[in-house]
RNA sequence: GGUCCCGUAGCUCAGCUGGAUAGAGCAACAGCCUUCUAAGCUGUGGGCCAUUGGUUCGAAUCCAAUCGGGAUCACCA
């Protein structure tokens, strides 16, 4: 039952016929109880001291004796200045605990429910160097939304937009055309995205030199930018690609292909997944009718040099080129004509997420105003799930420069630090080497994604390679660590859990009603995670509930316990919450291992 | 310069739809394993919540200004 509900429909018309208001339940806030003071739920008074023309201690006296008068599961209550603190009975949480521990998975609702159908978009890589740290806080970013999304009852569509064309991509192919000497994964044992990341900074380092002669010659920094050889090379291949030259198309290929067999490594690492893929080689061209369109509805205007714009200062932004003066696209055409094609090609999508980085912030408020104007009314469900940076001490990192931190070596790092911490620990010597594997990839895994999602999405996060990521304290694995520390002792229980039933007449100890209390609170915060696309929501509550059980379990004893009935319930309660735990992490994108 | 985001313990982060003495973890120090897994638990120290004003019975939280950091304002993506 929602006991907040309870509560307030209790306060409202105590407060109503003493102080002669007339508030609804829905005007009645209330705020769980601080651990310092005794009681469940608080009041705040200081709103009525003024209808009430007393103190708050009074005020506070009134409406608690009233309701401990008409509701016989609010036992007592406490005042403290202008908060009243009110304590629900012991067999309230006992009975409240029984639904929760009755529902097979408490507070996800079941699969497509809600009837609402949501696109997410993320990821996105470019298909010229390997996925890096900003790419895995993407990855598990959009990831874990759409997972919560889901325990919603909305039906996700996970798509992933790839960057597969421009002059990016001709930058490596270019260099490794020149340089390469028909170098191949299978030749050099690189994993094909490295390998042509490896001709990307290889094109980088080429270019600068050139530029650096240049220079030196005289030529101004701009100008030698321009006219590099090798960058007129790259414009010329781009030009080949546009025009469908085979020999060029063969290379791509060729070199995409070697991208693509390395993300799926990389992917699978993740454990991410997409329900479609979408190529720029595509969808750049979309968007051209979209300019047309606008034109006609004198929503774009042409400028004298034949490029296309929109006129934007009047919502505070600034002034758009759609269409370049040679008719080509830019990156908006595209995005327009994608944001709108998707919505043709399923039309029951009622929202469209996109994750990508707060650079983009200002892009993706233009895109949505765009489109808004040309009359789609799907715009204003348009999202921009943006997030920050993640920084190195030194800075940025810069992928041409080399300063990332790799995504695979990241993940390779983490399962090692899990073998090493593990194997220390000696707890698993009798597993095969199949199970180590398994469990040091849980756990490294655990440990990483933990880390990128329990800060706010929308904050920039600091990671410094040089620091392994924690095992201990506020980390997956000390999550991981509870839920095992739970399947040891339901392993050992000898009786059917199933068909336990508990007993009426339990006297909950108080980390048992805490526990309680903070179970009923899951529901509430994966549809908080869910509307506030922030899985650092359920990071932070799951982190909790694991902390408190550790609390229980130093306090009380499972197995040991004397009496049979409180056996039976806390061996209920600690596998309710091993689910919690378990689904809450799965929100996340990291297993919990059933030993470790 | 315009716009937007961010400044909380030495470090990494919670708390921000206003409410009680601002919380965790790491790091430091001191305890707890003959007792269901010590990747754990308990305790100690550590804070002008960037600054200044305003709104309010009440501000880390809302508003304004200032200072500091970042992003963005391409016929790049």
């Amino acid at each position: 039952m929602n006991i907040e509900h309870f509560l307030s429909s209790g306060i409202s018309p105590v407060i109503n016929e003493l102080f002669g208001l007339t508030t609804t339940p829905n005007d009645i806030i209330l705020q769980k109880t601080k651990k310092e003071f005794e009681g469940d739920y608080t009041l705040v008074t200081f709103p009525y001291i003024k209808a009430a023309q007393t103190t708050p201690e009074k005020t506070g006296e009134l409406i608690g004796e009233q309701l401990t008068k008409k509701h016989p599961s609010i036992t007592q209550f406490n005042v403290v200045k202008g908060f009243l603190n009110l304590s629900l009975s012991n067999d309230f949480w006992l009975s409240e605990f029984k639904a929760i521990s009755s529902e097979t998975n408490f507070g996800i609702k079941p699969a497509n429910s809600s009837g609402r159908q949501i696109m997410l978009e993320y990821s996105s890589p470019n298909t010229n160097k390997p996925l890096h740290l900003g790419h895995v806080r993407n990855n598990l970013l959009g990831y874990s939304v759409a997972t919560i999304m889901k325990t919603q009852g909305h039906e996700v569509i996970k798509v992933n937009l790839v960057n597969d064309r421009g002059i990016h991509i001709c930058k490596s192919m270019i260099a490794w055309k020149l340089f390469g000497h028909r170098e191949t994964p299978q030749s050099s044992g690189l994993k094909g995205d490295h390998l042509v990341g490896k001709y990307y900074v290889e094109f980088d380092k080429v270019y600068k030199k050139e530029i650096q002669t240049l220079m030196d010659g005289g030529v101004s920094k701009e100008d030698a930018e321009k006219k590099a050889p090798i960058m007129l090379q790259t414009q010329e291949m781009l030009l080949k690609w546009e025009a469908n030259d085979p020999d060029t198309i063969a290379l791509w290929k060729m070199m995409n292909d070697w991208v693509y067999q390395g993300f799926a490594v990389s992917y699978k690492k993740l454990g991410v997944d997409f329900d479609k893929m979408y190529y720029e080689s595509n969808t750049y061209l979309l968007g051209k009718e979209v300019v047309q369109d606008g034109l006609e509805k004198n929503i774009f205007y042409k400028k004298e040099n034949g490029s296309v714009c929109i006129d934007l200062t009047q919502e505070g932004l600034d002034e758009k080129v759609v269409l370049r003066s040679d008719g080509t696209s830019v990156y908006i055409t595209q995005d327009l004509g994608t944001a709108i094609e998707r919505f043709k090609e399923f039309p029951k999508i009622s929202q469209m997420i996109y994750t990508v980085g707060n650079e983009q912030d200002y892009h993706f408020k233009v895109l949505f105003k765009i489109l808004g104007k040309l009359g789609y009314d799907w715009a204003n469900e348009c999202y921009h799930l943006s997030y920050g940076m993640v920084e190195l001490p030194e800075g940025k990192m810069k992928s041409r420069e080399g300063t990332v931190v790799d995504a695979d070596d990241l993940m390779d790092g983490m399962v090692e630090t899990a073998k090493e911490t593990t194997e220390a620990s000696g707890k698993v010597s009798e597993f095969s080497n199949e199970e180590k594997d398994q469990l040091f990839n849980t756990i490294g895994m655990g440990a990483l994604k933990y880390f990128i999602l329990k800060v706010d999405p929308k904050k920039k996060m600091l990671f410094d390679p040089k620091e392994s990521i924690d095992l201990h304290g506020n980390t997956g694995p000390f999550i991981q660590y509870a839920h095992a520390r739970i399947k040891s002792i339901l392993r050992d229980y000898d009786e059917n859990i199933e068909t336990i039933s508990i007993s009426d007449s339990i006297t909950l100890h108080e980390k048992e009603k805490e526990l309680i209390k903070l179970q009923y609170d899951f529901p509430k915060i994966l549809s908080e995670s869910a509307t506030t696309y922030n899985p650092a929501v359920v990071a932070n509550y799951i982190y909790e509930l694991a902390r408190l059980f550790n609390q229980f379990y130093n306090e009380c004893s499972v197995l040991k316990e004397g009496n049979p009935e409180v056996r039976k319930f806390r061996i209920k309660l600690i596998e309710t919450t091993a689910n919690i735990i378990k689904n809450g992490m799965s929100c996340l994108g990291i297993d919990v291992p059933e030993r470790m």
